[in-house]
DNA sequence: TTAATAAAATACCGAACGTTACATAAATGT
DNA sequence: ACATTTATGTAACGTTCGGTATTTTATTAA
């Protein structure tokens, strides 16, 4: 069983980097990108401004590695969901497990690439435009995954799967927003069983 | 027909202040609370820092005072959908009104009360907490107007009225932030078709 | 003509912002 | 032992932040 650590020269790191990427990313997470100052980042993680920047770069850069680990873990449901066997069962495992996530005590409430800069300042355009190009690839992989359901003759021939993905994507994204405001898991779970009422099937 | 404007002493007012409070809820409206500088705001009004303290006071106060602005004006549509006769116009007036309002050319797209105090630091959660205070009155005018459609036979006796309200609340919420990330008004029309599909009604 | 009033313009306040120079400490390679 | 390498802590950088003290200007009342 090889050693994974090759002994590095000069003085060690004190900290571990993934575990302060993480409480980088419960900071955005919580205050967005803009409301995420440095120095509260650097209190969280304890250590100093040098260190940080040092470690990962200013702070888009410090972001957009947090927003890695983001999609790499919290947001894996989604390729999950996509797996589905049916158009239905991708729609309500979607929908369910924003529930669940969006409800999770174990980390801020609501979406980070929802809400972490979608209103900002002209300096953090950039930042904005990413987090937009982030939720509309999500909606395009859920809307490839209808056709294919289309094909599959599982989903009517006239469902349209645009539509339907961003009908899910948008109330997806308005329940990040009901959490935030205080919404329980019960309340969003009601409003994912009425949404999926209407959902088309082909018998 | 009497004259309103009785002489004041003192030199003039160079600025009208509503026109101000307008040009002021149009930065706040793109940038969120936060995201709007002082310096931005002084800058589209075309006068000087001390005057706009002057006349509507800090950063918060301006903002609230835009705020006012913006309930009484643009977003008067929503006493129109409770207006409605049935519980289904109701939320179709509401749905459709929110898409034309959201994608009008006139003004920044989306919603100033959903997204202009998402994410914040920690020096504006008195705002944050307003906003999110208006959202939810927002959502209980409808979820009155359902209670009373189930009294009147409009809407069947099993149909949650809040349930009802919290969905289209947060289809709304989802909308504003689908059509800052560039969806149309014909995709937004879209989802309010489907939306509307599996709406109870009582015959 | 002068006093009183109120807004304008200039110029500044301390604090916080993101970011970095610089000297020091702790490890390894020779 | 000593040079090299890399992270650390301190302390500062220039800029922007929200907010204001002070002086000047424009108007009305007396």
């Amino acid at each position: 069983m090889l050693e994974k650590v090759k002994k590095l020269r000069g003085r060690p790191r004190v900290f571990d980097m993934g575990e302060a990427l993480d409480k980088a990313l419960e900071i955005f997470w919580k205050r967005g990108f803009e409301g995420a100052s440095i120095a509260e980042l650097t209190e969280a993680l304890g250590i100093n401004k040098p260190s940080l920047y040092a470690a990962f770069g200013n702070k888009e850069e410090i972001f957009k590695k947090a927003l890695s680990r983001y999609v790499a873990g919290p947001v894996a449901f989604i390729q999950e969901a996509v797996n589905q066997p049916t158009a239905y069962e991708v729609a309500q495992s979607f929908l369910t497990k924003a529930v669940e996530f969006f409800t999770d005590t174990n980390h801020p409430k609501g979406c980070l690439i929802v809400q972490a800069a979608l209103s900002v300042s002209a300096d953090s355009l950039l930042v904005q435009d990413l987090l937009t190009k982030y939720r509309y690839s999500y909606e395009q992989q859920l809307a490839k995954r209808f056709e294919k359901a289309k094909e599959e003759g599982d989903l009517p021939t006239d469902a349209n799967a645009e539509t339907l993905a961003k009908f899910l994507s948008t109330l997806h994204q308005g329940m990040s927003v009901q959490v935030t405001s205080g919404a329980s898991n019960g309340e969003l779970m009601e409003i994912v069983e009425f949404a999926l009422k209407s959902w088309p099937r082909t018998n």
